[in-house]
DNA sequence: GAGATTTACTGATCTAGATCATGAGAACGA
DNA sequence: TCGTTCTCATGATCTAGATCAGTAAATCTC
């Protein structure tokens, strides 16, 4: 309990000493412009896995980037049938979708503990016009998110299930590698299911693809432990190069 | 020639006087903020059927508004295979993926004799820093467009044939009533080809699937002429309450 | 306005991936 | 810590929709 609230006093937010400014909303700011944006950053929150940060059809007055842990979005709809619409890293920024009526149309929820940066999007507002250099960052994230919710149209609607998941693995490899972590080893947070929930594909397609990647020595992977064995090959898999028999 | 110089001026863009303004950018905005807009926005632009309005890749320091008839969007990806990632009907805005660096992520081209709106990309920023208004406005618009492509990326991984296409006519019949057009009688200016990419769908499919609606008096279809003989069905087939044997 | 080309429709066949079913480890929880 | 519950893997079967093929009608072109 006393140890919960120190480590909640410690968790106040500064983007000023984040290894992840290069990454994340601050980019290319400077160090004033990067103090104004500090103070308006509420409180790091922290979030154990399962746990809800926003919710569809939820006002929320806030975006929010993940500072530790990973994250996934998706959409419910009127059956209750979910699709996940994305799995978000360390300096990435979720809710953008909520900056038009501050009604978020996915929800989000951690799948590892994790910290959650919240900024409120009346400051953020107010700020882009006092900083001409966040209201472009913001832009850009904005615009690249949905340069990349295209990317993922063409995935689901145009290639196969090899190159999904082929696709799949060295996009979240590129991500870990621009974090600072092994392209080629790193470890799963979330499950078969909701990687073919993500995807477009059952579970048990998953399941047999990533046996299939194993026979042909592309990848090794025991539950959620995966290595990048040949990467290039796999490349060669998601770009329709080459198919596995 | 002399009609169509005569032409080209009287296109000179008007926010104010067009019909659209409660669709598009300027929603929202007083007659004061609608001059300054009128001011910015270079003159209209009259595109024929397959004539492009912006190429992927390519620097363009511009957003665009369709004023008349109707744009498809589509990423190319390196074989040269395309994906539409949209129809755009009249006071639509394109071109929004690449407010981050100028350069479009897709290409727009016209599906019909189409007049469009371009909006300086720079001169919309410094304006928006004028007019409150339109910056909410510009972030809402982007906001909904991240929106519906969550929509679009759960119809394609998740829905059947059937229920995706019914979407699509409900869609499209929704939209054309909000332009004062009737959302039961309606021609299509898209192909059964690009109505199946467009879905994840083969082109065949598109057509037998047209072929099953109209013997089940679901829709009339006589080419591009589609009539909606039962909207409620066709909305039960979208929800996937039933599925045609 | 006659031939060439494109677009839409439909039948026959095939197959990628879904679904159903089962078992074996991990992880969880009382 | 031992049973219960997830999660993952894999075999067997089924099917929605792709692919291949051919025709007819609309549209374009000279």
């Amino acid at each position: 309990m006393e140890e919960k609230k120190i480590n909640f006093k410690s968790l106040k937010a500064s983007c000023k000493n984040c290894s992840l400014v290069e990454l994340c909303l601050p980019r290319g700011l400077n160090t004033d412009d990067l103090s104004t944006l500090d103070e308006m950053i509420q409180q790091r929150r922290l979030v154990q896995k399962t746990e809800n940060i926003f919710s569809q059809g939820k006002r929320s007055n806030c975006i929010y980037a993940v500072r530790s842990g990973s994250v996934k979005t998706f959409t419910t709809d009127k059956n209750g049938e979910e699709q996940i619409l994305g799995f978000h890293l360390p300096g990435e920024i979720l809710g953008l979708d909520g900056m038009d009526n501050q009604i978020h149309s996915c929800s989000a929820v951690a799948l590892d503990t994790s910290t959650i940066c919240e900024l409120p999007i009346d400051d953020l507002n107010v700020l882009c016009v006092k900083i001409p250099g966040l209201q472009q960052q913001l832009l850009s994230l904005i615009s690249n998110e949905i340069t990349k919710d295209h990317t993922m149209l063409m995935l689901l609607a145009r290639r196969n299930a090899e190159q999904k998941l082929a696709t799949f693995f060295i996009n979240l490899s590129g991500r870990f590698k621009a974090r600072g972590y092994s392209a080629d080893e790193f470890d799963l947070t979330m499950s078969r299911y909701d990687i073919g929930n993500y995807l477009g594909l059952a579970d048990e397609t998953v399941s047999r693809l990533i046996s299939k990647f194993k026979d042909n020595k592309i990848i090794d992977a025991n539950r959620k432990q995966i290595s990048i064995l040949n990467h290039e090959k796999l490349c060669g898999i998601a770009e329709g190069d080459f198919s596995l028999s």
